[in-house]
DNA sequence: TTGAAAGCGATACCAC
DNA sequence: GTGGTATCGCTTTCAA
């Protein structure tokens, strides 16, 4: 393989620094022109078939890449967009992420990813951001008015996953945790339940405040009062002492637990039924809520919320793709219905 | 807050494409040369206290920030390093995403992300890795010795992730999975399991090769034959498909099953208990590898061996890191050994 | 269709 | 310490 204009040999071995070859390189050996080449490896750009062939023939002898940064530098598109997500431990995130970032992909846009210890420690990462100059961003962590603002004036279009913001205009794709919480309380007092008890996720997460106020609605609507409640932190631990937490407070097992995720419904479960010596749902009911992997193990089997993350990542990629083409376009929010699944870690009345 | 250069309102609502302020709108209204302003957002550079308060206000009046796709471009430091990952069906990589994402930012390293869909399709993503320059890759998918040359001539450092290829010279951090599948047939063996089976990973998983051979070598040394073999994917249903097809080839339950990881190992339980009625580890002990959240779940509480994954992430992140200040640095591969996890679902002898 | 030349937004080397 | 200037590798008018 020829090199670009190092005398001496390739490098010998292992990561020698090496130039790259430019454009320029490949047009010295073809012959050409430098723009000749430019166009050559832009795809709708004029181009007679003989210059495309010298040119393709140079730039394989060369190993030619265009170089997408200095790309992006004149043409004011990194092709790049911001995934910034917050705390992975609630078990959705992972596959939110590789849902997201495929279907990026396959439209010729690249993820720079972000992750957040905290949903706190949003400031320097963002910094980071803009920084990059990336076209867009898919946000799964909260952001500030005025850190919004700050996307806004810099003309990067932003769409939430799963958080809304009080500002109404602004994108946003989710599922409606509330809605789905409403029908899990509303199934479960059908079948008969009445002490009921919450495990609610961090303070900080607005998801899980949905959550638990739509339960909470629900539950004053039908009348149920005194709910326990303990909160957890989306993990399984939690959800472990939570369940303990739960019947410390009320002296005895609840009817059923309402937990904010699978994750916490899980360690309920296991909670209730090693140390409790409780059946599930015999004694007490159990929900949860995103639809994760384990909550289909055969030993858990959760009655859950399902969100359709399919359908949720590719709305939100087409989203913040239709409005990097097109600034102008109104702000948009899709609210998606959870998947409910009777599963049997509740004791449902069989019909309906 | 003031506008680089527009005429006209900041932009009345949403996403007007904005032109960002450049160092050159920050020279002008803070009276000093550009190449000052370029100076004072430059960590050790040398730039009086005076001119650092003018240069400061005047950036916070216009919200400039320094343009990393243009720095890239003049360093040749991009910043970003790549991470390349497959099949994020084992769950154990978004774990492993995560911790590495958050240890590159931590020094300032940005994660461009690419999720392969299948472990095979690595070309065009390779592709796009080159073109955006990032300064160093991290890998959990194989790469074939043309295309690491291809990161070797361009001066890019590679780290192996879990994936070490035949060639001596490349740097790889990974778990020792033949040394904890050794372990985990041992002690089987010792505790008087005889039967043996089992259940592999995807064909083309270089880590499944390393623990079924691993497995395979310690039962033959010890002198077990006769080893019922199922094919999986990784994922909790192939592990149950697998333990079905295990009792089909044997006409009974074996004594113990070696699942090629955690997800299949439960996966496995849940069918020998749910379908078969078998008691584990009564009737059947199962064993895992990974250490994967639900290992711990109490209806599991697997045997297993646990990836150090925050000490491999570590490593691999410092590796990298380290290579691309020096490229001269030889090639070098850490192995660390698993964490034995003497759990529940495996009946052993007690001592040792 | 093709080539020459002007940027994109920064860094870095150079005098002063 | 400070400012002028070349440069990074590409895209994009604008003439020819």
């Amino acid at each position: 393989m020829a090199q670009p204009e190092n005398s001496g040999r390739p490098s010998a071995g292992s990561g020698r620094a090496q130039r790259r070859a430019t454009s320029y390189d490949v047009a010295r050996l073809a012959g050409v022109s430098q723009s000749a080449v430019s166009r050559v490896f832009k795809p709708g750009a004029s181009a007679s078939a003989a210059m495309r062939r010298r040119v393709m023939d140079a730039a394989e002898q060369v190993g030619y890449r265009p170089n997408a940064i200095a790309r992006g530098l004149i043409t004011q598109r990194s092709n790049m967009v911001g995934v910034i997500i917050s705390k992975l431990v609630n078990l959705n995130y992972p596959e939110v992420l590789v849902e997201l970032t495929q279907r990026f992909s396959s439209r010729g846009i690249r993820v720079l990813l972000f992750a957040l210890e905290t949903e706190g420690d949003t400031a320097a990462a963002l910094d980071q951001v803009l920084q990059y100059r990336v076209d867009g961003v898919v946000t799964a962590a909260m952001l500030s008015g005025e850190q919004l603002k700050m996307f806004d004036d810099a003309g990067i279009p932003v769409v939430f996953y799963n958080r809304a913001p009080g500002e109404p205009s602004v994108n946003a794709v989710r599922c409606d945790h509330a809605e789905g919480e409403r029908w899990l309380v509303g199934e479960l007092v059908q079948a008969g339940h009445r002490r009921f008890s919450i495990i609610t996720g961090p303070e900080d997460s607005p998801v899980s405040t949905e959550r638990a106020l739509g339960a909470m609605d629900k539950l004053r609507e039908l009348g149920i009062e005194n709910v326990a409640v303990a909160t957890g932190d989306y993990g399984y631990h939690s959800g472990r002492e939570g369940f303990a937490s739960i019947v410390r407070q009320l002296g005895e097992p609840p009817d059923a637990v309402i937990a904010a995720n699978d994750m916490m419904a899980i360690g309920c479960i296991d909670e209730a039924r090693a140390v409790h010596g409780l059946n599930v749902p015999g004694d007490v009911s159990v929900v949860g809520f995103d639809g994760v992997g384990p909550a289909a193990y055969a030993a858990y089997l959760l009655t859950t919320v399902s969100q359709p993350v399919a359908r949720m990542t590719e709305a939100a990629v087409s989203m913040l793709l239709e409005r990097i083409e097109d600034s102008e376009l109104p702000p948009e929010k899709r609210v998606f219905s959870g998947i409910r699944i009777r599963g049997g870690s509740a004791r449902l009345t069989v019909d309906r």
